[in-house]
Parts: C-alpha cells; sequence; structure tokens
RNA sequence: GGCUCUAUCGUCUAACGGUUAGGACGAAUCCUUCUCAAGGAUUAAAUCGCGGUUCGAUUCCGCGUAGAGUCACCA
C-alpha cells in the first residue's frame, strides 16, 4: 500500500463553506495519523466563475484556523501567501494543457470524442426529452468522431452502451448505477479548459491521491470518474463520501439560514479549536463519550469507519458549548490580545480586567463588545431600579450612603474583589440589613443594569475614583 | 420525474442480534445566590411504519413512507 495521500480541492467561491471545512479537516485528520500527506488544490476552471480574492481568502481561513498543507511536486511556487514549509497549492487553471493532453490520449483509445453539437441544438434536444418525459441526455449525434474539428468543439466522455458502474464507498459500502445512467459528460469545454470531472480524475491520480474524501453531493458523479480511471488503465482511489451537513429544515447548509462561511465564526471570535473540536464531532464520533478534542488528539482518534452516513445539522448552540469551554481554557492575558479588536479603545490591562469578568458570560468574543459597554458609559437608568424588590427606598438610600462612606476609606493600591467584598459583607452583618439591600443597589449604581456581573466585580474594573461617582449619583438620583 | 443515498430523544450521537436504549447540547425544576453567569442535583425527551429471518431485532432482509442529494460546456 503506498504512502496515503489526501487532498482537499475546492473551487474558489469567495469564502471557506463550514462543510468544505469539514471535509478539510477528515482529509488532514485521515492523512496525518496514517502518516501521510494531505494537499491543497483550488479547482478553478470555470473562467466565468472567477471571485477575486478568493483564493487568498480561503488560504487564509485555513491557516487562521491551524490546518497547514503539505508540499507537493505540482506546487506552484510563485504563490505569495505560502509560508516557510508550505510550497502552495495546485492550481488547475494553470494546468489545463495537462488535461487536454489526457483528454486526446482518450479520444485516441476511442473512450471519448470531438462534439460540435452547437448550443442551440443541445437546447433542443433538452425540451424534446423533457417534452417525452424522457430524462435529459447527449444523443451521441457525435460519438465516432475522432478527428479533432475545425473551429469550437468539445470532448465528450463515450461512456458504454451497457453495463454498469459498481464501486465500494469506504463509508456507504457497495454502490451500483446503470451506464444507461450516465451522460456523455463534457471533458474539456470549448473554450479549451476542463469540467471538474476530468481534472479531477487527472489530478488524483498525477498526484497520487490514494483517498478521495469528499461531499456526498459527489457520489452521483463518482460512476463517471471510475469510467475515466478505467479508460486511462488507472487504478481507482479509496472513495469516501461524507454525509451533508445541513440546516434546520434539513437541507444541505446554505446561506440565507444562518452563518456558512468559517471565517464569519472566526470573525466573531469563535476560537479554532471550538470550530475544529465541534466540526469534527458533526458526523463522527469516539467510541467512548468523549467530546473535547484538540487537533492532535483528533488525528489520533478520528476513525473514517466511524464516521455517519446520514447527515447532520449545524446547530450553533453546540458550537457556543464548545467555545465557552475553550474560552475558560484560556488565560486573561491571551483572551485580552484576542478581544482587542472588538474593544480597540480599551488599553491592555483594562481589556484584561474586562475579559476576566465576562469570559464566563459570553459565547463569543464579539458578545464581549455590546456586554461590556457599560465599563466606559454608565448607562441611563430609572431610579425604582436601585431598589431590590424586598427592599424599599429609606434603606435603599441609607445603604448607598453607608456604601460611599466605607468604600471611601479603601486605599487604591486594595481596591480589589476580595477587600470589596468583605467590606460590604460586613455592611451587611453591621447594620442588620440584608444582602439585596446592599449588593443589589451598589451592583446597580455601578452598572446601571438589572442583570450584571457582581458590584465588587465592576468595581474593579472601574477603579475607585469612576465607582464612588457612581455610587455618588446614585444617591442623587434616587 | 429518473437515479442514488439516508432514517435512534428537538439537535449531535452510543449500543458483538440479548442494556431499565447510554452520553452531550438545549429545555425544565430545585439548590447556591443581590441580579446575571458559572457550579451542583434532578427530570422530561427517541429506535419512521408494516412484514420476514430468529428463542430474541435499534441492529439482518424485503416492502412502504419520509427526507436529502443529483441529473450543465458549475464545481
Amino acid at each position: 500500500m503506498s504512502r496515503v495521500k489526501t487532498r482537499f480541492a475546492p473551487s474558489p467561491t469567495g469564502y471557506l463553506h463550514i462543510g468544505g471545512f469539514r471535509t478539510a479537516l477528515y482529509n488532514y485528520l485521515f492523512a496525518k495519523q496514517n502518516g501521510g500527506s494531505f494537499v491543497l488544490r483550488i479547482e478553478d476552471t470555470d473562467q466565468t466563475r472567477e471571485v477575486k480574492g478568493a483564493v487568498e481568502a480561503l488560504i487564509s481561513t485555513l491557516q487562521k484556523i491551524g490546518l497547514n498543507w503539505d508540499e507537493g511536486p505540482f506546487a506552484d511556487k510563485t504563490f505569495k501567501m505560502t509560508e516557510k514549509g508550505q510550497n502552495g497549492p495546485y492550481f488547475q487553471s494553470k494546468r489545463a494543457k495537462i488535461y487536454r493532453e489526457y483528454a486526446q490520449k482518450l479520444v485516441s483509445s476511442n473512450k471519448a470524442y470531438f462534439c460540435t453539437c452547437s448550443a442551440e441544438r443541445l437546447e433542443q434536444l433538452r425540451k424534446e426529452q423533457e417534452a417525452k418525459k424522457l430524462p435529459p441526455k447527449y444523443d451521441g449525434l457525435c460519438r465516432e468522431n475522432t478527428q479533432k474539428p475545425i473551429g469550437k468543439f468539445v470532448i465528450r466522455l463515450k461512456v458504454p452502451t451497457s453495463g454498469e458502474v459498481v464501486f465500494n464507498d469506504s463509508i456507504r459500502g457497495e454502490i451500483k448505477i446503470s451506464v444507461n445512467e450516465i451522460d456523455d459528460q463534457v471533458l474539456i469545454k470549448s473554450d479549451g479548459f476542463p469540467t471538474y470531472h476530468l481534472a479531477n480524475v487527472v489530478d488524483d491520480h498525477l498526484m497520487g491521491i490514494t483517498h478521495v474524501i469528499r461531499g456526498e453531493e459527489w457520489l452521483p458523479s463518482t460512476p463517471k470518474h471510475i469510467l475515466l480511471y478505467q479508460g486511462f488503465g488507472w487504478n481507482l482511489p479509496v472513495f469516501a463520501h461524507l454525509p451533508l451537513l445541513l440546516n434546520k429544515d434539513r437541507s444541505k447548509l446554505s446561506k440565507r439560514q444562518g452563518d456558512v462561511a468559517t471565517e464569519d465564526y472566526l470573525n466573531k471570535g469563535y476560537l479554532p479549536e471550538a470550530i475544529i473540536n465541534y466540526v469534527a464531532l458533526l458526523g463522527w464520533h469516539p467510541k467512548d463519550d468523549r467530546e473535547l478534542f484538540g487537533l492532535k488528539q483528533l488525528v489520533k482518534e478520528f476513525d473514517l469507519k466511524r464516521v455517519q452516513k446520514a447527515g447532520a445539522i449545524f446547530d450553533v448552540e453546540k458550537l457556543n458549548w464548545f467555545n465557552c469551554e475553550y474560552l475558560k481554557k484560556k488565560s486573561n492575558k491571551e483572551l485580552a490580545i484576542l478581544a482587542k479588536r472588538f474593544l480597540p479603545r480599551a488599553d491592555e490591562a483594562t481589556l484584561q480586567k474586562i475579559v476576566k469578568v465576562e469570559k464566563e458570560r459570553i459565547n463569543y468574543l464579539e458578545e464581549i463588545c455590546e456586554r461590556s459597554q457599560y465599563f466606559f458609559n454608565l448607562p441611563n437608568y430609572k431610579q425604582e431600579l436601585l431598589v431590590f424588590k424586598k427592599s424599599d427606598k429609606e434603606t435603599t438610600l441609607k445603604s448607598l450612603k453607608l456604601i460611599l462612606e466605607n468604600l471611601n476609606k479603601l486605599r487604591e493600591g486594595k481596591w480589589k474583589v476580595k477587600h470589596l467584598h468583605k467590606i460590604l459583607e460586613q455592611m451587611v452583618k453591621g447594620n442588620n440589613l440584608a444582602n439585596g439591600d446592599v449588593f443589589w443597589p451598589a451592583r446597580v449604581a455601578v452598572s446601571g443594569l438589572a442583570k450584571s456581573p457582581s458590584p465588587e466585580e465592576i468595581m474593579e474594573v472601574l477603579g475607585k475614583t469612576e465607582s464612588l461617582k457612581r455610587i455618588q449619583k446614585a444617591i442623587s438620583v434616587i
């Protein structure tokens, strides 16, 4: 058995679809656990669909999330964005000549032919077939055409007229399709570029791909690919068709029903490790009940045999949970760096303090921006909010005055949660008050909110001056 | 419509043909508590239907049903 080699072969549509990311991840995991390599190949043979900046976006997302591809003999070394040790992805658009040569070989061996049918004729044909309720298929008019025509032409695959294609999918088992279901697929388009099917098969063979791990949407066209392998006389790779990632309504995961771009999640401040962990578990599960896995552990534990057959709904709620778990593992310092872009106004020290109180209350880092506004500007609040539900106005006023008086005695250097808490606690005991009489108004005074972290946490972030100012204000409005 | 794939709690999923069908997310309740969050405890929640094979079927087979994917000079 030759060395394992897998590939991720996206077409550059502008962003990395989360389903595409899972495909890439599984390819990566499988290659690495077998000591093999993982290559990236950009399938950009459709000149009409070129999206500028798409390749760079794709690569930058892959790099941000930490999936690195290996170099290969066909790597394009001129590609700028690559880093040390990575010789860049393959670009099919730069290999058009290779595909044409291979298509010609197929024609020479009578496995393909030149077709000069016009778009109009094909359109006409389709309409007739539809009217007769027949499946739309090329009628084979040019089937015997082995001479290269003058002018525009395409090259089509000459699908056998009888028999069936049988292959084994390592996730789904044996799959059988009659050749009658397979159309004489265009291999080389009239612009000289290959279609997906040809380029894919030629590259997978030339690059020595041993395992083709891709989305289930490719299952119906796999027989065409097998016919191509057979036409060339090449050995088949192992095929594994992954179940689809689904919207809530069980249709194929798409835009319009939430974020499907991996970078959207990255931009919102979901951690790469959380995304990797969650996505890995969408369609795969280890033998036991463990759920928290880092990339390295996944490489060790992943098992293609345990990949699910049915599609999986992408549920943000569970992603949130994973993200919270990984957020908790980060130090305040690390989080402060990551949160910087969401709170550009705050300095390093403040950021660390904010992160400390908010990190357990957010699902993803972007939320910290909205959530922590009260640190910078005291929101307007109704004076009634200052009074705890089990308290009254007089007690609250008395309490606030006591808070101001007692906290004022605390030196700036000791303005920490621990000491602040102790003072407030002693105030409660010493004055025969309830916790709600003291902590609630203190909290509302400094946050202006009905729901917030505890008063002492907030005060530590605000500092003595600002905290006392806010308490003073509460006394004046009540 | 043809072809192909798929089917366990709301969601992700576990279960050599033998389990009180397990875990996680989410939900609910309670505890803790100044509120929120976190934490702790508890609860509800599933084998698509019908046949067959078998002592025994979530598991194997058939038929149905439902859902999805795919039928391009897009990938």
